[in-house]
DNA sequence: TCGTACCCATGCCATTTGTCATGCGTGACC
DNA sequence: GGTCACGCATGACAAATGGCATGGGTACGA
């Protein structure tokens, strides 16, 4: 049997994901979590063979919790499921440890397919994806620059950024320049978008 | 029997909510489709008793099509499914004929109860969503201060509006302005954030 | 040790943006 | 017919923004 563990913020879609795994009769849905903070005290309570983690959750993100899961328990492998298909998402999945990396548009069997390979001890990345990343590269942003960027999607005022980030103006208008010259945006909305968009935030 | 259509532009999700809604005995989907330009046609083909549409898919909107469902077959009731609890969603979907509005975040157990309320001729409305909707209220922007926003949320300059839209940047910046007023914001980026988040766009 | 990359900051300037006042036309409503 | 809300436009002005140059500090690899 192997053993998952199921984490989405999404109450209907973890419940009906678990349902389509449960059909399968080597699959067993060991726990259920809709927060990512609650993950690791359900892997040690439950030691699933394979995590399959949201991107986006309350409290703490997916990517964020992959890292630590893998040093908690090096006997569980991670899978990534999100609705977004970024470059800069799977580069970081990849960073923290994750074995695997599916895309909600997918077919249910694909995500089947994943699990048993990365149980098997094999890598799954959505081949889509992969040629994706492949051609956007990594993100030509420095730390700072996507710290400033993802304050400014908020939609507030340079005066806003630097308050918040503890920064001079100047110095947040630079950043922001040079953010929106990068992704060769002309506001800092459009490079926000962008940014966004790669997963580079 | 309850014949359901189902339509959501994520495999996975529309793949595991058919397996859920097939363990009630008394359910059967007996069609799933990933576009909105397809669910006429399929609609047309099956004659479901529900139609569940998702409100973000490729080609048209769900709010869009429930309101064409509603005319072309009477006997199909309509219901809205979606990530997004946004007030002026619910309010749209309600204008557009839908029967029933279920957020993603709910269990399984109440779109299941949902369906059948709704078979049997009621409405069903997310109560969290409902009180969220009568507190904000309706849209306070005019039509074309929303087509404005919609547009600036691309991250564009005003030229850029100006030229969409076929309009003199001198009215765009107007328009901006007095949305920028209305959502209580000091910037259009946070306009179109705030609007966004309301359902407003 | 040097070069390089990054972070932080300051200052300057042209452009863009947000705001306001004002005007005109149209359609809805009393 | 008058009033009102709305869309569209123009003009003007203060503030915010985006480029760009410059300089100092730190960390890291050659």
């Amino acid at each position: 049997m192997i053993r998952i563990l199921l984490a989405d913020d999404q109450a209907l879609v973890r419940g009906a994901l678990a349902a389509v795994l449960r059909l399968e009769p080597d699959f067993d849905v060991v726990a259920e979590v809709g927060t990512g903070t609650e993950v690791p005290a359900a892997a040690r309570r439950t030691t699933p063979d394979i995590a399959l983690l949201d991107v986006q959750m309350p409290g703490r993100e997916g990517l964020d919790v992959a890292a630590d899961l893998q040093r908690a328990l090096p006997g569980c492998r991670t899978i990534i499921c999100t609705t977004f298909s970024r470059p800069g998402y799977l580069a970081r999945a990849v960073a923290a440890g994750a074995s695997g990396y599916v895309v909600k548009d997918s077919p249910p069997e694909q995500l089947v397919d994943a699990i048993r390979r990365v149980h098997a001890g094999l890598r799954f990345v959505d081949p889509a994806l992969a040629a994706e990343a492949l051609a956007r590269g990594a993100s030509p942003l420095t730390g700072r620059e996507a710290d400033v960027l993802r304050t400014a999607a908020e939609g507030g005022t340079v005066a806003d950024i630097a308050r918040a980030l503890r920064l001079s103006e100047g110095t947040v208008r630079n950043h922001l320049s040079a953010a929106i010259g990068k992704t060769q945006a002309r506001t800092r909305a459009e490079a926000a978008r962008l940014a966004e968009a790669n997963g580079w935030l």
